[in-house]
RNA sequence: GGGCUGGUAGCUCAGUUAGGCAGAGCGACGGACUCUUAAUCCGUCGGUCGGGGGUUCAAAUCCCUCCCAGCCCGCCA
């Protein structure tokens, strides 16, 4: 019963889900340290629904530690699975996609059907495609900061921790063919849970290739069969071999109960996908033909990216690398702790809303007001595990508010703009205003990246520009207003009446000004933003000095 | 076709554990004065809680049924 997939639907002993998932998997009366997998295959580009792999089970562990438990999280890279398809983007170390046409996509396509371990890395700087995008994998949850210990299943199988269970596996091969063909309509008579690869062609053969089995030599006979990739056969090349129980894989069916046994797993979240598939015959094998308990199991609902399915293959993908160059890391850790059990939407466009609950989140943690109760709770259980760790109450500057300060290179500026907002008290300290800074730049590149109404840089130097006498004329009224520390609303209202005066258009006026200052036919609300500028400056420039 | 999960404001989501006034943020709209200009501030509008039926003094919440979306029931992971 506590096999069901589906653990946070219906009542939950907490209002944190990883609390309450922590407290099933403590009432299994487990010994320290406990296990925390998650799987990822490294196929290709790691997307930010890949991450749910690790950052699930990241607050898991946490409420854990909070139990004083000692957990070891890991997750396998399944870099044995065999290259099925060229994925259409690729990605350097450092997260900058290139298209397939920008490496050999000709000596890729040779490698189809082997193992991606065993395939050269077609960027060149590591021992293998696999090792590549594992690699990558690794460095998003290193952005993440969540500590994590990567373990190869290749090298699981190369190093023999896998050698016993396959024996296993292959000694009662008709007990574990009738257990799956409860699941599976397509296991046949010839069906063996062992996919050795072949000695010539390297491929990864079928579930029916192996011809003989001897177990006191560890060893299997095999031919070299075709394999069905998708819409598309990748073929064999008719070899007969011999293999060693370490020269070939699991099917994936036995292989992640195969996994559970090895490592001891505890706990393992998965995506939705499992649910109804994997989990069910993975379960049914561990207990029955293995005699293991399974882990405690939770499916999560899978991210949409702006309303679309994430995609590889369309390149409709963001990565962490990409995330946190547009808000603070604690902010994306946030989107984690989100139900996992409601698909949730991650919008680039509207990424400032997500920043905006992260701070109402922090507020609530600190400051235990304007949430029920249930919200404050959770606030108080989760907070600590999102943030490094919890000193003073940040200063955060709205998510917006910092973007309009990203249209000024001047760091002073920025500063005197956010005190005049009053987004700074005034007695705080130099390294906190430098902190809450820092959120500026996160703003600046959504801006860019986005291209939106926050993307308008303030020129440093006067723009070479010319304007009729009318308009001469008006921007030296507009000056004199400005000199007499008019505020915000009495700028833009004299903007209106200047333009009147000199026979403009309001609209005319305002396109000078964005001209002026922002090189840029429109900008943000031209009054206030100008009353937040240094007096001086703004006058010089009205008067096309500086 | 069968099974599973989900459906709450224009958008993103809380609220369903334990039935008790339908909520937040964003967006939109409005904010005196000769005023189309995107941050900040103030305010307003916004709902068939997917539809229908039932239980109940009372239903977003429990029960039945139907609709829609996604996933699984082939391969692969």
């Amino acid at each position: 019963m506590t096999d069901d997939p589906y653990a946070l639907s219906g009542p939950q002993s907490h209002d944190f889900w990883a609390k309450s998932i922590a407290r099933r998997i403590t009432e299994r009366d487990l010994d320290d340290p406990i296990v925390i997998k998650g799987g990822i295959s490294p196929s290709g580009v790691p997307h930010l629904g890949n991450m749910n792999e690790i950052a699930r089970g990241y607050f898991v562990a946490e409420a854990l530690r909070d139990r004083n438990r000692t957990v070891r999280q890991v997750f396998t890279a399944d870099d044995r699975d065999p290259l099925r398809r060229l994925p259409r983007t690729l990605a350097d170390l450092d997260g900058n996609t290139v298209g397939l046409g920008d490496v050999d996509a000709g000596a890729l396509g040779r490698n189809l059907g082997k193992p991606y371990t065993a395939i050269p890395d077609p960027f060149g700087c590591c021992d293998s495609y696999g090792a590549h995008f594992s690699a990558l994998i690794e460095r998003s949850a290193d952005r993440l900061e969540i500590p994590v210990e990567t373990v190869s299943n290749t090298e699981l199988y190369e190093s023999g921790a896998f050698e016993d269970v396959t024996r296993y596996l292959l000694e009662h091969r008709e007990q574990a063919r009738d257990v799956l063909a409860n699941y599976q309509n397509t296991v046949g008579d010839d069906y063996v849970p062992f996919r050795p690869i072949c000695g010539d062609c390297g491929h990864v053969t079928e579930t029916n290739s192996v011809r003989s089995v001897d177990l006191d030599a560890g060893t299997v006979t095999y031919v070299c069969t075709d394999v069905e990739a998708g819409d598309r056969t990748i073929e064999g090349c008719s070899h007969e071999g011999v293999a060693t129980l370490r020269e070939g894989k699991l099917p994936w069916r036995f292989e992640w109960p195969a996994q559970w046994h090895v490592l001891g797993v505890d706990f393992e979240p998965f995506g939705k996908d499992h649910a109804e598939g994997s989990w069910p015959s993975g379960v049914d094998i561990s207990r029955n033909v293995l005699s293991d308990v399974p882990p405690v199991p939770m499916t999560y609902e899978w991210f949409t990216l702006d309303g679309r399915p994430f995609s590889s293959s369309d390149g409709h993908v963001v990565t962490v690398g990409e995330v946190v160059e547009f808000l603070e890391p604690e902010v994306l850790r946030y989107f984690f702790t989100k139900d996992p059990s409601r698909a949730r939407d991650f919008s680039v466009e509207r990424i400032d809303q997500l920043v905006n609950e992260f701070d109402e989140f922090e507020r609530t943690y600190f400051e235990e007001v304007g949430s029920d109760r249930r919200t404050t709770r959770e606030a108080s259980v989760a907070y600590p595990a999102v943030v490094d760790a919890v000193s003073e109450q940040p200063i955060r500057l709205p998510y917006t508010f910092a973007a309009v300060l990203g249209m000024t290179d001047d760091a002073d500026l920025r500063e005197a703009m956010a005190r005049r907002e009053g987004h700074i008290p005034a007695e705080a300290s130099e390294r906190s205003i430098e902190a809450a800074l820092e959120r500026v730049e996160y703003a600046r590149q959504w801006a860019e990246r986005t291209d939106n109404a926050y993307n308008y840089r303030l020129e440093a130097d006067l723009p070479s520009v010319a304007f009729d006498s009318d308009t001469e004329e008006a921007l030296d009224e507009l000056a004199s207003v400005v000199e007499r520390e008019a505020d915000g609303e009495t700028i833009q209202s004299a903007i209106f009446e200047t333009a009147r005066d000199h026979g403009l258009s309001p609209g005319e006026l305002f396109t000078a000004g964005y001209r002026l200052f922002f090189g840029t036919e429109q900008g943000p609300k031209l009054g206030p933003f100008l009353a937040e500028l240094d007096r001086a400056f703004v006058v010089r420039r009205l008067r096309r000095e500086a």
